[in-house]
DNA sequence: GCATAAATTGTCATATTTTGGCATAAGGTG
DNA sequence: CACCTTATGCCAAAATATGACAATTTATGC
């Protein structure tokens, strides 16, 4: 399970290594050492290649021609890049994400269970004060359960 | 049962020790030497890895993409890192955490049952004064079960 | 109260993780 | 094809975490 939560520079060229223990979960858990990255909300969403191909599967599911399906696999899929992690850990984040967040300095790592996202510094913090009260509004979702 | 309060040392380098109570809990009840360490209001709050995992198993079942969910997996699972205690009985306590609250020297251990609390020993002060009020306002909990 | 055991803290050496630098390789462009 | 940009591989430095052991403090039994 990805958990916890991760601050890691990113270099003039792109590279950032991935926290070492995502690296183990990946390992143990998943058998590799490669991910999906794709755009989602203000950050970079990244998936186990088994996990994403699941996700894959789903899609492949919806009805083929609805607009918010076209929609959905535009944004989710057309997005998608397969990154490698090498000897040292560190994964090249392709050039037109970067583009897209505007990531430079500081990247926050966050872990989501199956998979981990990546933001910049500053958007993870304007994020994270919105959240928090969002979940004080929902910090009960789960005794519903 | 988590139960009671103890002041321990936290190192320079992140490193505190367990009150020998709550470890001697945890290898009875839970059989386990792993906690898992979040973000709660001010302080930290850990839960033994087992307890963690049943709520991570009701997290999942959450609709995946919903906003709600995602919002709520960031703030909880987000900031919930896996530590493990050592020979001496000590963690590490994750840099960004200690970051967060500020920690260092003294840090409060407060049992609360199925769980326990780590404070800096400031806010424990600070929080400690006010919850009496809220002791008050919230003394009737129990006579609605 | 004292001797003994247990728990907590300190210190140092070692291992791991993260970052930086540079040379080389690959890929796109005119 | 030559040029330029970007990515990759490799090695080394720096930062951080971990393990082992010792010293100190605190608790416990008699």
């Amino acid at each position: 399970m990805f958990r916890g939560q991760f601050i890691h520079l990113i270099s003039k060229t792109g590279r950032v290594s991935i926290p070492s223990k995502f690296r183990e979960n990946l390992k143990k858990v998943y058998k590799t050492s490669n991910i999906i990255i794709t755009l989602f909300e203000n950050c970079l969403s990244c998936y186990p290649l088994p996990e994403w191909e699941k996700l894959e599967k789903s899609i492949l599911k919806l009805p083929r021609f609805k607009k918010d399906t076209v929609d959905f696999e535009r944004h989710l899929i057309g997005n998608a890049n397969e990154c490698e992690i090498d000897t040292e850990g560190r994964i090249n984040i392709p050039q037109i994400l970067r583009k897209d967040l505007g990531l430079s300095k500081n990247l926050i790592f966050v872990g989501l269970l199956s998979r981990f996202e990546i933001w910049s510094e500053k958007s993870w913090n304007i994020n994270s004060k919105n959240s928090f009260k969002k979940f004080q509004k929902s910090r009960d979702v789960l005794d519903g359960i």
